[in-house]
DNA sequence: TCCTCCAAGATCCTATAGGATATTGCGTAC
DNA sequence: GTACGCAATATCCTATAGGATCTTGGAGGA
């Protein structure tokens, strides 16, 4: 609202957005811990981090006290920074359990809610990621990971509830179940999934678009949850 | 799991927890912005805070990170902190919605799975404020707010799904709402609207404990609306 | 063989100084 | 009277150095 007046310097002044260098580490660790380049349970030095990245420790320390705040990071006083450890299998359940609560709920009042800017957004999102290559590779997984993200976060956006929206994104969800495998062969069947409940939005359905988003998540937790199956006897 | 074979020695050493400045300076600013001490849209100036504080920069850079993580306050780089600002009548209806959505759902939750252990916790923080004196002061207020967040995060955590009460917490909600508005009146209706929340739980009836945290949060809101009515037009 | 103690090393935490950037006020030109 | 440009100030951002703490390795004694 009071964004609405900022006319064209506001958004001038916008362009640069961001240039200090404590985002550009935040993201640098955040890529480092998404990609599994550095294990769970990894010391962070801040020297080493001084060196390798040629910067001082200021912007370190506070890109490692956000990513503690994500809970990507866990911080031992006098001791330093380790990389948090992987969803285990009761955190998994648990993820996917309030993802059943939300998204289908959310998924319906995109249904109600949306006009056809918010339609043309979803298109455009959809056609941003149509080529699924033949055979999986790390660049095709990548693309498709930022693509469900983009595409999970624009549902939540449209159903019109930022802090729905905020509270979902600091689950971090996508970043943790993308730590826990890396494979190809989900990428069809999820984009088919996704259309499912693009057309219900389009069709203005809320009850088919909460379905559609349930059975999606019910089939992306299936096709997840054998990992632990094999790897935690738990 | 893992916490459970740390023993005696693992028990002494988290004794201190955490004796770093930057979490003092975390929870001090962190309350001089619950208690309205400092406006929102107040420039958070980092130079007078280690004047104020007598400790360098480095921690308070750390707290700051955090603290916009967690959306209390803005950081404009090159510019400085500044206190976010408060709910806005959009903001609050969203907030509301998106508690509706997911407490009686807990409440729910809780009824179904709390044992023994879970209803001695609950009963514990129930009769940890039961004096509602006559006069509403500034530190009753304080005891009330503390008693109320402390419930709310009881009933997520008795709901078993970490990530749903970690993404709770995360809407600071609480906080937001007694920036909002600082008035003496409405404890008693709210310890009695816990009361029926609690009674639900005990007899570990689903339907009645969301049904009663329904009516609560809608109790809450209600109570809490006006402020908006009378102060912003849109 | 095991335990205790001590010292060296590494690491984090804090403090201070210098460079870069944005804001503010004033003077000048139109 | 208004608008533009420039300089001074304040603030943030970065870098480096010193003090405090924890961990690790080995030596001595029971």
């Amino acid at each position: 609202m009071t964004d609405a007046h900022v006319g064209l310097a506001g958004q001038l002044a916008r362009l640069p957005q961001r240039q200090v260098l404590s985002d550009d580490v935040y993201e640098t660790v955040k890529g480092l811990i998404m990609d599994s380049v550095v294990e769970p349970g990894t010391r962070l030095n801040i020297d080493a981090l001084t060196r390798e990245l040629g910067i001082s420790q200021t912007p370190i320390r506070e890109s490692l006290a956000r990513l503690e705040s994500d809970g990507l990071v866990i911080k031992e006083p006098l001791r330093g920074y380790r990389v948090s450890s992987r969803l285990t299998r009761d955190e998994f359940d648990d993820l996917f359990e309030y993802r059943l609560h939300i998204e289908p709920w959310a998924a319906g009042r995109a249904a109600e809610r949306s006009g056809a800017d918010d339609l043309a957004r979803l298109k455009a999102e959809m056609l941003s990621y149509t080529d699924v290559p033949d055979r999986p590779s790390y660049e095709s997984y990548r693309a498709m990971a930022a693509h469900d993200q983009r595409f999970h976060d624009l549902v939540l956006e449209l159903a019109g509830n930022e802090t729905a929206r905020l509270s979902f994104q600091r689950t971090h969800c996508h970043l943790h179940l993308f730590r826990l495998y890396y494979g190809g062969g989900i990428a069809t069947k999820a984009l088919r999934e996704h259309k499912a409940v693009v057309t219900a939005v389009r069709k203005g359905d809320p009850e088919e678009a909460a379905a559609a988003m349930r059975s999606h998540i019910e089939a992306s937790r299936a096709r997840l949850r054998p990992i632990f199956d094999k790897s935690d006897p738990s």
